[in-house]
DNA sequence: TAATTTTTTAA
DNA sequence: TAAAAAATT
């Protein structure tokens, strides 16, 4: 009878899990482990609620493997040595995971692939939390797509039922080990605060989100368009639920989550754009990176009200609509002249469904270095974004009140003398 | 998923 | 001379 560990790391599942099904198929006893790493949750702080979110859906987790006669062996250590040693521990000759593209994940999976292979204990990765990976839409040349709409292309000519299909984990479930339950250890012992700040957004709007999002895309004013990031970051659900659904039902939803793999895609290719420009001549822009207007845009206090709107909308819920996303990015890059990298790191601390591809991605779109980005020329006028898609100032008044009154600060900078500089200070950093 | 300036068009 | 189209950044 062969023994199996399943490794869940950012798919928070059962249901639709591909690595799961894998692992529950060719296995008749399929031990659930997941592992709070040290190294992450040292880096965060005591109140991060994506640490509370996840743990959260851990305890659910849990609970359904519980119901089904299982466990989930939860741990609060080191990967690179737990999975070993809980391969060890159980005497597995496999171990399964969903693949993860992040340059520090690879890497990681690269050092518990090589220390297992010394146990000869295989490791066996899935395509799970995208629809497209790695070389499977390429240009004709099979080098990497560096443009978007030529990838939704051909991403869309590619598609088939089958890459929309559930994988049944349910069908082989009672290939799950019978295991006791432990117990699970507690956000304190981690180091954490239990203190719930604030709303985790259900998944269960699925459809009706997917069904509205072209008609609130623009629309700040109206919740809704990323409440389905959060699950996705954290696979409580599945990439392939929602892409059928959106196939179905909008067309605009489809292609963002095609932006989502082609971005997902671009980092694998391309790890070094974690922290440096797409287009390498966009690193030579002298930066003003000055200290005290950084801290007005992260207070939401630049005197432009939608840019401190978002950015008091991001501090208050960790979510920010996606139209203001490129708002405030495009504030901070042209009217500041602040390294888009200073922003991309405010927005992983605060962002709850934060995700190190889009991120990278859509800061550089924004400040016109990455791969397919935005001309540099193209600045954003936050006023002339207001009028156009906050015309009545609801969103607005929702995070500004004082907006109007005499508390409410001046312009930091004037937007006509910010856009000249902006255009003369890329302009030299670009020239041949 | 831009904004602004310049040029052309049509009344 | 205002609006539309084109060019520029």
């Amino acid at each position: 009878m062969s023994s199996a560990l399943f490794w869940h790391r950012r798919d928070l599942r059962i249901k639709d899990n591909a690595g799961l099904y894998k692992a529950l198929k060719n296995n008749e006893a399929v031990i659930p482990v997941f592992i709070f790493d040290k190294h992450i949750l040292n880096n965060l702080p005591e109140d991060d609620q994506r640490v509370l979110f996840i743990y959260g859906e851990i305890q659910k987790l849990k609970e359904a493997y519980n119901a089904l006669g299982s466990d989930l062996i939860v741990l609060y250590g080191d990967p690179k040595s737990d999975i070993p040693s809980l391969a060890q521990k159980f005497a597995v000759q496999k171990i399964y995971i969903n693949r993860d593209y992040e340059p520090a994940a690879l890497a990681r999976d690269q050092v518990i692939y090589e220390t297992l292979q010394d146990q000869n204990i295989e490791l066996i990765g899935a395509k799970d939390q995208v629809i497209f990976e790695k070389n499977e839409i390429t240009k004709d040349d099979g080098l990497p797509y560096t443009i978007y709409t030529p990838y939704a292309r051909k991403w869309k000519a590619h598609l088939t039922p089958y890459h929309l299909k559930a994988y049944p984990t349910e069908k082989y479930i009672t290939h799950l080990k019978p295991l006791h339950k432990q117990t699970l250890v507690s956000l304190k012992q981690m180091g954490f605060n239990d203190y719930n700040t604030q709303d985790f957004p259900s998944q269960s709007t699925q459809k009706s989100v997917i069904e509205k999002y072209h008609l609130q895309r623009d629309i700040p004013a109206i919740n809704g368009t990323s409440r389905l990031s959060l699950h996705l970051r954290f696979g409580t659900i599945s990439i392939r639920s929602l892409a059928q659904d959106a196939l179905q039902l909008n067309e605009k939803y489809l292609n963002e989550l095609i932006w989502r793999d082609f971005y997902q895609t671009i980092l694998f290719h391309f790890p070094q754009t974690i922290d440096r420009s797409f287009k390498p001549a966009y690193d030579r822009i002298e930066w003003e990176n000055n200290e005290s207007e950084f801290k007005a845009w992260c207070d939401g206090q630049t005197g432009y009200p939608l840019v401190d709107a978002g950015m008091r909308e991001l501090n208050a819920t960790g979510f920010m609509h996606n139209r203001v996303r490129m708002v405030v990015a495009s504030f901070l890059t042209k009217h500041l002249l602040i390294d888009w990298r200073w922003g991309e790191r405010y927005f992983a601390e605060k962002l709850l469904d934060f995700e190190l591809a889009s991120n990278v991605g859509g800061w550089q779109w924004a400040a016109g270095c990455g791969c397919d980005a935005a001309p540099y020329f193209r600045v954003f006028n936050p006023e002339a974004q207001q009028k156009k898609f906050d015309p009545q100032l609801s969103y607005i008044k929702k995070w500004v009140p004082e907006f109007g009154t005499a508390a409410y600060p001046a312009p930091i900078v004037d937007h006509k003398f910010a856009r000249e500089r902006v255009l003369e200070r890329f302009k030299k950093a670009l020239q041949p």
